[in-house]
RNA sequence: GGGCCUGUAGCUCAAUUGGUUAGAGCAGAGCGCUCAUAACGCUUUGGUUGGGGGUUCGAGUCCCUCCGGGCCUACCA
């Protein structure tokens, strides 16, 4: 039996995320869970809240909460809708656990002993009146290049210009306004990630098999102009992991925190000993998911994330666990992603434009996006959501294709012999045909699904559904039933079994409605085939089933432009 | 400015890494079926692969150039 061990980049605390965001780590790294443990692996599945840094400081501050009590509250939704969405995490941490603070100093001290922590001083933007540093972003002003009134301290939006802070004409706080800013001291800490240069770039030459979107975005940064350059891993503020800390290898370090992109990485594992805590489970039982001198060597560890965190993944996190000297578990695949973008344009948090994930759960099931979602996850470039293409791909794949082949198939059952698996009749020359064409179908949905190829997975299990169709038209058991019950009897026994045998492939993509189709023909414990033929009369004559509900409503021309309108504009 | 990705049928995407006549699904057209959620099946119409040039026996694939889209560029996360 293989490990996996699979983590999602984990969401920020900072509201609620939307389809995007969803497509892009968590639901293709749960579609990647499920199918493993279906197929009869170990599974350590993990994911969690990312918690810390200047964001989650001012949405608690305009929530008028304290920041822990905000983030525990936001952690509690974005759980729910996890649940929601049927995300299998093993467990769903809080970067702001203290297993992770143990942990993130527990690195940083072996950094440091092993010289790879540089204390760095530096000049960065105070804002007197908001009491705080400031990130470059924090701070607007007037362009000096084009003159646009609200560029930004790293870049002006307008003509794309990257600035420094002190560059701007009149610069404000983007928190408060205020205009008294000063350039002042601070002290951090770096981590020379230089050193491992070398390392790193052999590491990445060595994965031969990423893909392209992985390697290029880590390549660039090893190499560009001098090279991968070291990057500070401390933030002047209040909420995260203190950087100053018993035993730290440094000091004057006081009242400052780790950099989120520090900690955040580390949570993955911190997230697995929390889960160990939780489970009353004990060091081993994490520890051999991480460390290879515990059980890990023979761990496959698969990220997963959107292009946007690949250098922390591909580069920051690895120097973490190199430069330890420590027995850490390396990556070994990491499956990212582009974006999704929304009806011409892209997804946006800030300005509410999209579907987020409470809207998406109260106006249809979770299965719908999910499948919608995977089958169309941006693998190879960006891809769009347009409602009428979720429209035509949900009628057609799950509520035609699927949903209805379930729905003739029970029902004709129902009406000519009860809601029993009927007897009699053999299979003949149609059947061996069915199952020789599943058995071949089935080959390249499982080679698809090893190798994440999702979209090709998404095609290769509709080719499956479609097979069953096809095999019900040409056998037509309503016609052969006349002359035939006998024959009849048998043909609807097998397409009775395609209905558990349809629930158990299908249920990393679409687990509501595979239950459901597993709960309405009793078979709640048939597992993933190792023999299709086998399989496919898993369910024996006199087996009783009962007709399910609609397995999936379709999406009518009125529910798609309300919504179409609905979701254009603003979020509240 | 620099780097990377990308442009294929009306739409969403493939194309075994340079190898026959560029394929699927949806949409459209025709036929069949009547068990079923007006569902299903079969057949079928759509392409000068963004434009131009080049390398090659052979180019969607490699090179150059132009045009369009996107991402990243290290202090948002």
């Amino acid at each position: 039996m293989a490990r996996i061990l699979i983590t999602s980049a984990i969401p920020y605390i900072n509201g609620i995320k939307h389809l995007g965001n969803l497509v892009g780590s968590q639901l293709p790294a749960d579609l990647f869970a499920r199918y493993k443990r279906a197929r009869g692996d170990e599974v350590m599945f993990i994911c969690a809240t990312d918690e810390h840094g200047t964001p989650a400081e001012l949405a608690a501050a305009k929530a008028g909460k304290p920041v822990d009590e905000y983030c525990a509250q936001m952690w509690a939704v974005q759980k729910e809708l996890a649940d929601g969405f049927a995300l299998s995490f093993d467990h769903f941490g809080r970067s702001s656990s203290d297993q992770n603070r143990v942990l993130t100093q527990h690195f940083a001290k072996r950094l440091g002993e092993n010289g790879l922590i540089e204390v760095v001083t530096e000049k960065q933007i105070y804002s007197v009146a908001d009491g705080r540093f400031l990130p470059d972003r924090y701070i607007e002003g007037t362009c000096p290049n084009c003159g646009y009134e609200r560029a930004r301290g790293d870049q002006c939006e307008n003509c794309t210009k990257q600035l420094e802070p002190t560059d701007l004409i009149e610069p404000r706080s983007a928190i408060s306004g205020s205009t008294e800013l000063e350039v002042r001291e601070t002290r951090h800490l770096y981590l020379r990630q230089s050193q491992l240069r070398d390392k790193l770039d052999a590491w990445i030459d060595s994965k031969t098999d990423w893909p392209v979107l992985t390697t290029s975005i880590a390549r660039k940064w090893l190499h560009d102009g001098d090279g991968l350059r070291d990057r500070g891993i401390t933030r002047d503020l209040d909420w995260g992991v203190p950087a100053q800390f018993e035993g730290a290898p440094w000091e004057g370090m006081e009242g400052k925190v780790f950099y989120v992109w520090f900690d955040a990485p580390i949570e993955y594992i911190a997230a697995t000993w929390e889960w160990a805590d939780a489970q009353g489970l004990s060091q081993k039982d994490w520890h051999r998911w991480w460390r290879t001198d515990e059980g890990a060597e023979d761990v496959r560890y698969v990220q997963f994330m959107g292009k946007d965190n690949v250098p922390f993944h591909t580069l920051s996190f690895p120097a973490t666990i190199m430069g330890s000297g420590e027995p850490w578990k390396l990556v070994d695949y990491i499956k990212s992603f582009n974006y999704l973008n929304y009806d011409g344009g892209q997804f946006s948090t800030s300005q509410g434009r999209g579907v987020f994930m409470d809207q998406a759960l109260s106006i249809l099931p979770a299965d719908y996006w999910r499948w919608w979602l995977l089958s169309h996850a941006p693998e190879n470039s960006d891809s769009e959501f347009t409602w009428e293409n979720f429209q035509v791909s949900v009628n057609k794949d799950l509520a035609d294709v699927l949903g209805n082949f379930v729905s003739r198939v029970t029902k004709f059952c129902r009406s000519k012999f009860g809601e029993t698996v009927p007897e009699g009749g053999e299979w003949g020359e149609a059947e061996r045909r069915l199952i020789s064409d599943i058995d071949s179908d089935l080959q390249a949905y499982e080679q698809f699904m090893d190798k994440m190829e999702i979209r090709k997975a998404a095609g290769a299990l509709r080719a499956i559904w479609v097979a069953g169709n096809e095999y019900l038209q040409s056998a037509a058991p309503w016609a052969v039933f006349k002359e035939d019950p006998e024959r009849a009897a048998a043909i609807i026994r097998m397409a009775l079994n395609l209905i558990p045998f349809y629930a158990v492939l299908s249920a990393p993509f679409i687990p509501g409605a595979s239950g459901r189709m597993l709960e309405a023909m009793r078979a709640e414990n048939v597992g993933w085939p190792e023999d299709v033929e086998e399989a496919l009369a898993a369910l024996p004559p006199g087996h009783a089933f009962e007709v399910p509900d609609v397995l999936f409503a379709k999406i009518s021309d009125d529910q798609r432009e309300t919504w179409q309108a609905e979701f254009s504009g603003k979020r509240d």
